[in-house]
DNA sequence: AATACTAGTAACAAAATGGTAACAAAAGCG
DNA sequence: CGCTTTTGTTACCATTTTGTTACTAGTATT
């Protein structure tokens, strides 16, 4: 929600804020597959079957620009690169937490 | 994260299950403005001047669809229409006060 | 008679996302 | 040597989602 002083520029809806960074279509899920382990960009694609490897492609480097994960190329044939999440990606699990348990919750106990 | 089960459609994994919800551009700051009170659509839209009113028109008929809001129409000139969660919406609490932790911890605070 | 008010809607435009094919370049194999 | 496999990324194009602008209706106010 936005306040008067956010129409100033001054300061932002936290939530708003907090989109601009995670409110893609799949950059929840791919931090929440980066969670606990780095991973190679091979794994992510496995692991979200219904992402296509372009756009994860695209969202790693979103999500790099914008400092919540890090992507490290070793100069390997094939090659090999492994991303993880920086400590502000981190600092997401509350939020990946709470949407993990309100699915639990919600979803996948009604099916 | 998708398991095994969840390719075969037994499961899903809980975010993505979450996702199909309140996946979209707007729908958590949506759900954020109505959090506390039943709202008009006009104040929805002031409270957030980014979201064009269309767009959430549709948000809401979605949220709606999806049985995360109520919409009460009075039979007004001018119109009045009220939105409010339901329960299953004010169940989205702990993830939306997880949003608005980080944003204003991580963003407004860094400004 | 002209204007304001509200909750939209129609037509059209832009941005985000998706599908397919292709790339490099070393390694394994016959 | 030719042939295939492997991985992360890209180019080109199609589709879906989101955004802009103008407009509606019935009543009340100017």
């Amino acid at each position: 929600m936005v306040t008067k002083a956010a129409k100033k520029g001054e300061i932002k809806c936290p939530v708003t804020g907090m989109l601009q960074l995670i409110g893609g279509k799949w950059k929840p899920i791919i931090l929440y597959c980066l969670r606990s382990e780095k991973r190679r960009f091979g794994e992510i694609a496995v692991r979200i079957p219904d992402l296509s490897r372009k756009v994860l492609t695209e969202q790693l480097k979103e999500l790099e620009a914008d400092g919540l994960i890090t992507r490290q190329q070793f100069n390997e044939i094939p090659p090999r690169v492994e991303y993880a999440l920086t400590a502000l990606g981190q600092s997401l699990s509350p939020v990946l937490n709470e949407m993990e348990k309100w699915g639990m919750e919600n979803i996948i106990s009604k099916q």
